[in-house]
DNA sequence: CCGAAGACACATA
DNA sequence: TATGTGTCTTCGG
């Protein structure tokens, strides 16, 4: 698993038990799931592209019922910052730290504390 | 460029 | 039904 990190844009062959979280979450997943490698894009994006409001995408995505299977890690707020980032719980505040070195390892050039806007991609487009 | 305030859509209790 | 959110956009300095 983890052929995310392999380049491959699909690496669920587990069941995610879609049925357990909403549909608007499943919706959210799915859009995060198309996310290229070394690629970010930002909760306004998202919630333009399902039509929905970026607050609402936050939310989704912060109530994400598997982190790393779907890289919400991919995902930064719209002024290309790392933002905030828990992972196994919320019990690691230094999530962000981890995050960042996700996206670097990724391929995502990190200006310090800044993203590539290079680096931004829109839901919608053509997966490279 | 940086800081502060309002708003909107959806999830959870 | 009411409140909160890993936010966004806009205004002012």
């Amino acid at each position: 698993m983890i052929n995310l990190y392999h380049g491959k844009p699909d690496d669920t062959k587990i069941n995610l038990q879609w049925k357990r979280i909403s549909r608007f979450q499943e919706s959210v997943c799915k859009v995060m799931r198309e996310i290229p490698r070394g690629k970010v894009t930002s909760y306004g994006l998202i919630a333009k592209y399902l039509k929905s409001g970026p607050r609402a995408v936050g939310t989704g995505v912060a109530g994400n019922p598997w982190p790393l299977f779907v890289p919400c890690h991919r995902v930064v707020p719209a002024s290309l910052e790392i933002g905030n980032y828990s992972i196994g719980g919320h019990l690691s505040s230094y999530g962000c730290e981890a995050k960042r070195q996700l996206l670097e390892r990724e391929g995502v050039k990190i200006d310090a504390k800044r993203i590539d806007s290079e680096a931004v991609w829109t839901p919608g487009m053509a997966r490279q």
